[in-house]
RNA sequence: GGGCUUAUAGCUCAGCUGGUUAGAGCGCAUCUCUGAUAAGGAUGAGGUCCGUGGUUCGAGUCCACGUAGGCCCA
């Protein structure tokens, strides 16, 4: 075996597969996993991706980190337990299956039948849990793939129970009201993306209504709504406390609140003058101030400011009904303290604050600045009494009829305009109805049965979170990259509400609640209580896992009350299932000492948006809740993936690039160099444009191993088979080992403190180095025929660099990696014959680490950086010939080494000569400055004066004190060289630079000789030029004629044999036949033709 | 409305506790190499560091206010 040659040329892709293959078939991963098994543990928690779909290039992102963050550990010989998660519960796999199944309502799916429904959402998580699985196999993801979790699995579920029962143990499970969108026919809830599809023109009945003020002998707030039914389980009125409202006084007397400029606003004015959104038939609204004069007339008596309006009560218009008059609201739902108070007790005048977008609830304009909230029968009036500590009354049934206790509405549709019509009726009978008239708008509508949606109060399950702080101190806890994460998540304890565990649905977690003829309910805590409870149908939930419908089948006894109760139908919050991930993926029920070895994790990532009030949430609340412990030490948050203009992917928009096609068009090498490099915080624009960005780098890489492999593989080079002398080791030598050792130790950093982003930078630059510099300046070294130590050395001494650069890269581009390593280290005794991803993370040898060797090369390579600054500042070009870099040292050790890179300025720079000199004058004019930063910290708020003594310095002298390694000469506030900055202004015609220990001045200046080697030489560019643009072979000869100048024969005839040689010319002739090219080129205003023929 | 956060080159972003001429990559322009070559390299143009005030010897950086975006909450 032998180091072969590769190609420059590569398709990474294919090389990605046949790596695929060759891990497979020697068992690679196995063999890691063997190699640390007694190793230290290092525990990783993998979020569960949700199986519902194909993964997406944004699941990459996650994943690439979730690797290269094991690999790196797996290098430094820790344990993992490389246990990747599905999520597998919820909505989304529900609306996945009923897309497939062509159905769209909970209806439909009791219809088909729950354990059919359910049986296809598990078989969808089924299929594509393998399917992400392959994918992330493809993207180099080193998982123990036979052995990952499923949250729908009986442990993660039993886990969970376990969770809840402790909890109701402790008081802290309760039921609770929420209002939600519903529709009658179908007897279901919708969610709110359903409401969107079903949004509908319509024409409602709008009401006005007086609501008599208590205590204000005559005096009303007028009300309006376009769902009078609504009206039966009034609990309050809202108004803006920012507006001002009216006090009129109407012709019969009676006073009326309205806001001020509602009375002469023409209300949907714009809809009907358009008759956009309008019913045809349907009158134009009437102003109020119309309404009024009609009646007889108003006058405003005065205008007052909303605020004032606050904590008035008033007279409902069914308060004389049962359901306004009972305490705890009607009919009772919540188990929460309202006991002591009615919906009467809650007529209060309020302030409507804003809604979730920001906008004032109660706005000018429409209606009459007064909002009645009936929070049992709307969205945001649940949210508005809830915050108040109102009562609710839900008026509606499952079919959204009213349901006992409302007079003569009880039994009646509420959706039904005859409904509407006998409550207008009789408000109008009870003097209480102002006017009425036809409204048009878009209204929610069940998008398959037409029939208009109502809101309605169902009953929900809550966690009472009032222990939260509890949470709070565990968050403290956590290293949270980046660290802002920490008071986002403070930011949701703080805020967040009591934790609604419920979800009205089919496929998820089967809640453990029973609940009882006597309201009370029992939580049950794991099967075997299942099992001991249960009085009915255990038989036909046996051998089931435990899920709806199997589960629903059990009726159990209630352990103190004797009773019997059955399940509620609710399946519980997927968060739930993902939160208790770490105790039952590590048997915290079952083998708690297990559980100890791998609890806490030292690390998870995930996206972040959105999780802090989800997974993050969920994992601390459980894990303080039973543990008062951090399930994680570090948490790595990532942003989100965006196209590259930075727009969303959307299937529908197009722009969504698939992660297989992503894979095999860049290669998944390229993809995890993207992922790596981009910093966390900020969304990364993925496309193809960034990925050839990347590739370049990877090609850099490649062709450094490529150049390496084609002279190893020509001479035999094998690693280690030659003793080295390290004095005879070049400058260079050291300097790229210095840096390589450099790069080892801070790799090592950057991969323990999760910042990987910045070790690619570092790669980028040490790429550069390595290819720009060492190779660059040593191909000769490789090339000369002669096999003696210089050239071994020059072998060994890119092997170990580039060993050690492929190792620090392994874990993010496991790929080429491996390629690079199996092939280079053949015959390497002391690596292993099976993996780079084998082996040791490289350490760093300080010892190897010189400095003041980096500190110079730099300063060479700035020198030379400078050098052609100057030329394209005085616009000459590399190819025009220089006579001089002049250079002042005063350090014997740099002399050498400048000495020794001679060749290398001279041919960087095009110039002649390197010429010594020790007289400071000639390099150009000194002044010094102070250097704020020292002096700062030196001399505090007296730095102005010590200033002052910059000034009795004379520059020269502190120069050459500096340059000689000596102190400064004395002075009053006693300077070092570190409080000045010497600055340094070359003299004209030349360039300088001011280094550490030397001073280099390019001399620009062009003599007649120079000028003609110049012009030499872009002549000789240019036939080679056409040499190429006629398309000759390398070895054509040719025979040229031209019109040159006397000046250009001369010189040429003075190089003749050089001119010759360069470009493969045997004569120079006056006049060609048939050439086979003809072009010109530009010299000095003179236009040169020029003639080729091929011999 | 409250909280958090961002604003720097055409684009995407760096810029540590205030310090001297504000950087990188891409793109663009010009040049260059031609024995790693469907590569590589160099140089340049391009900036009111969102605005206005303030603190300071000194502000992209700190403070206040404002403007515009993003996220979260109610």
């Amino acid at each position: 075996m032998s180091i072969k040659k590769e190609n420059p040329k590569v398709d990474f892709v294919k090389n990605e597969h046949e790596i695929l293959d060759y891990w497979s078939k020697n068992k690679t991963f196995e063999k890691l996993v063997e190699k640390n098994s007694n190793g230290p543990k290092w525990s990783f928690l993998d979020g569960p991706i949700t199986a519902n779909n194909p993964m997406g290039v944004h699941h990459a992102w996650g994943r690439t980190l979730k690797d290269l963050y094991q690999r790196y550990k797996s290098m430094n010989g820790h344990q993992l337990r490389y246990q990747n998660g599905f999520d597998c519960q919820g909505l989304w796999v529900e609306i996945e299956v009923e897309k497939e199944l062509g159905i769209k309502s909970k209806k439909e799916v009791e219809d088909l039948g729950i354990e059919k429904f359910v049986n296809l959402c598990k078989e969808r998580v089924e299929k594509f849990s393998e399917v992400q699985k392959d994918q992330s196999i493809r993207l180099g993801y080193w998982m123990d793939w036979d052995n990952s979790y499923f949250t729908m699995s009986e442990e993660n579920n039993y886990a969970i129970w376990a969770f809840l029962k402790k909890l109701h143990e402790d008081g802290k499970i309760y039921r609770g009201t929420d209002v939600v969108p519903w529709s009658g026919r179908s007897g279901t809830s919708y969610s709110q993306m359903e409401i969107i599809e079903g949004r509908k023109l319509t024409v409602h009945k709008g009401v006005f209504v007086k609501f008599p003020l208590k205590d204000k002998e005559n005096e009303n707030i007028l009300i309006w709504t376009t769902t009078p039914w609504t009206l039966s389980s009034n609990i309050a009125v809202a108004v803006n406390k920012k507006i001002n409202y009216a006090k009129i006084k109407a012709n019969d007397g009676s006073i009326y609140y309205v806001a001020e400029t509602n009375l002469k606003y023409q209300r949907l004015n714009k809809e009907f003058a358009e008759k956009k959104n309008w019913v045809d038939g349907v009158p134009k609204l009437k102003t109020l101030d119309q309404i009024f004069k009609e009646r007889g007339g108003y006058e405003i008596i005065e205008v007052i400011n909303g605020k004032k309006l606050i904590g008035l009560t008033y007279q409902g218009p069914f308060d004389h009904l049962e359901p306004q008059r009972t305490k705890g609201g009607y009919p009772i739902h919540d188990t929460s303290n309202l006991q002591d108070k009615s919906a009467i007790d809650c007529h209060i005048i309020i302030d409507g604050g804003k809604d979730s977008e920001g906008n004032d609830m109660v706005v000018e304009g429409e209606g009459t600045g007064f909002v009645h909230m009936a929070g049992g029968c709307g969205a945001i009036d649940n949210k508005i009494c809830k915050r108040e500590g109102f009562v609710e009354i839900s008026p509606i049934d499952n079919q959204a009829n009213f349901i006992q206790g409302f007079d003569f509405m009880s039994g009646l549709s509420v959706t039904d305009p005859e409904t509407a019509q006998k409550i207008i009726s009789n408000l109008k009978e009870r003097g209480l109805l102002l006017y009425v008239e036809d409204y048009p708008h878009i209204y929610p509508h069940c998008w398959r049965s037409g029939d208009e949606l109502v809101f309605k109060q169902v009953d929900e399950w809550y966690i009472n979170m009032d222990w939260r702080n509890k949470i709070k101190s565990v968050v403290d806890e956590i290293n949270w990259i980046p660290n802002w994460g920490r008071d986002r998540e403070h930011d949701w304890l703080d805020n967040m509400g009591d934790w609604m565990i419920s979800k009205k649905r089919f496929w998820g977690l089967a809640l453990p609640i029973w609940t009882f003829e006597d309201g009370t309910f029992h939580v049950v805590g794991s099967k075997e209580e299942l099992k001991e409870l249960a009085v009915e149908g255990w038989e036909k939930f046996d051998g089931n896992t435990p899920h709806r419908p199997w589960v629903d089948y059990v009726k159990i006894k209630h352990p103190k009350s004797g009773l019997i109760g059955t399940r509620i139908e609710d399946v519980g919050n997927p968060w739930l299932d993902a939160g208790i991930v770490p105790f039952s993926t590590i048997k915290y029920f079952e083998d708690k000492s297990y559980w100890e070895e791998w609890f806490p994790a030292d690390f998870i990532t995930e996206c972040f948006p959105g999780q802090f009030r989800n997974w993050f949430y969920s994992l601390l609340a459980m894990s303080s809740f039973l543990e008062e412990k951090a399930p994680f030490k570090t948490l790595l948050g990532h942003a989100l993936v965006k196209d590259e203009k930075g727009d969303e992917m959307h299937k529908s928009a197009g722009n969504a690039i698939w992660f297989d096609d992503a894979a095999e068009k860049m290669g998944v090498d390229v993809m995890r160099w993207m992922y790596s490099k981009q910093n966390v915080e900020n969304n990364l624009l993925f496309g193809y444009d960034k990925a050839d960005e990347v590739r370049k780098k990877l090609i850099s890489l490649w062709n450094i191993y490529s150049f390496f492999c084609t002279y190893a593989s020509l001479d035999k080079f094998s690693p280690h088979s030659q003793k080295i002398i390290p004095k005879d080791l070049t400058l260079l030598d050291n300097w790229i080992i210095s840096k390589s050792q450099q790069l080892n130790a801070s790799a090592k950093l950057n991969y323990e403190n999760f910042e990987v982003d910045k070790l690619l930078k570092n790669v980028e630059t040490f790429l550069d180095d390595l290819s720009n510099w060492y190779i660059r300046r040593n191909r000769r070294r490789f090339w000369k025929s002669e096999n003696d130590s210089d050239k071994y050395i020059a072998y060994q001494t890119l092997y170990d660099v580039i060993l050690d650069l492929i190792k620090v890269l392994s874990p993010v581009l496991p790929f080429v990696t491996e390629r690079m390593y199996l092939n280079i280290t053949s015959t390497d005794k002391n690596e292993n014959k099976d993996s780079i991803h084998l082996s040791d993370f490289p350490k760093c040898d300080d010892d190897k680490i010189n400095n003041e060797l980096i500190e110079k090369v730099d300063s060479l390579k700035k020198v030379i950086e400078s050098g052609r600054a100057v030329r394209k500042k005085a616009n000459i070009k590399v190819r025009q010939p220089l006579q001089s870099l002049r250079v002042l040292l005063n350090n014997d050790e740099i002399t050498s080494f400048i000495k020794d890179q001679e060749e290398t300025i001279l041919d960087e720079l095009n110039i002649k000569e390197v010429l010594f000199s020790d007289e400071v004058k000639e390099f150009g004019t000194l002044t010094l400055k102070p250097n704020f930063k020292n002096m700062k910290m030196k001399f505090g708020d007296e730095m102005q004066d010590a200033m002052k003594s910059i000034s009795d310095l004379d520059p020269l002298k502190v120069t050459k004190n500096v340059l000689n390694g000596l102190a400064i000469p004395k002075n009053e506030h006693e300077l070092t060289k570190d409080d000045l900055i010497i600055d340094l202004k070359a003299n004209e015609g030349s360039e300088s630079f001011l280094g550490n220990d030397l001073i280099v001045s390019l001399d620009t200046t062009i003599s007649d000789s120079l000028r003609l080697e110049g012009v030499l030489r872009d002549l000789i560019r240019q036939i080679q030029l056409m040499r190429k643009e006629a398309n000759f072979e390398i070895d054509d000869r040719i025979i040229i004629s031209a019109n040159f100048s006397d000046e250009l024969k001369n010189i040429i005839e003075e190089n003749k044999e050089y001119f010759m040689n360069e470009v493969l010319c045997k004569d120079i002739v006056a006049n060609l036949e048939n050439s086979d090219y003809n072009s010109s080129f530009k010299y000095e205003n003179n236009e040169i033709e020029i003639s080729l023929k091929k011999l």
